[in-house]
DNA sequence: TAGCTGACGAAAA
DNA sequence: TTTTTCGCCAGCT
């Protein structure tokens, strides 16, 4: 196996994120271990970054960090947007952070396990 | 071409 | 216990 489509580390983390339960937030460290990169949560944030590059809307206002912080908030189209768009779902946001965050988590690989 | 940055996480001190 | 440092890999300048 050797340059697969499903080998896009990025095309994967989207198709992650958009598994993603209305109302469910996941984290970046939470994908990467399901992809099984957990040392690499960065990849995962980047890929979020080039998100943009692809034609596939991917929610990422649903992928925050370990924390529960909504760290790519900033890279919305408004910092806001962000927070607007969790609330909608249920969730609650306060000062950037989810309220009961692990209420709020979903682990594709508690959920999804393969 | 080579180096730096980057939406994180975990381990070590 | 909290704070600091390192690791991860790919994209961008």
């Amino acid at each position: 196996m050797k340059s697969k489509p499903e080998s896009d580390f990025f095309y994967m983390v989207y198709e992650v994120v958009r598994l993603v339960p209305k109302g469910r937030v996941t984290t970046y460290g939470a994908i990467a271990k399901y992809l099984g990169m957990k040392g690499s949560s960065r990849m995962v944030g980047w890929a979020m970054n080039s998100s943009h590059s692809h034609h596939s809307p991917v929610p990422a206002h649903r992928v925050v960090n370990r924390e529960g912080l909504l760290t790519g908030k900033n890279h919305f189209a408004t910092p806001t947007m962000m927070q607007e768009l969790l609330e909608k779902e249920g969730i609650k946001v306060s000062k950037d952070k989810i309220s009961n965050f692990k209420n709020y988590f979903w682990d594709p690989s508690e959920e999804l396990k393969l």
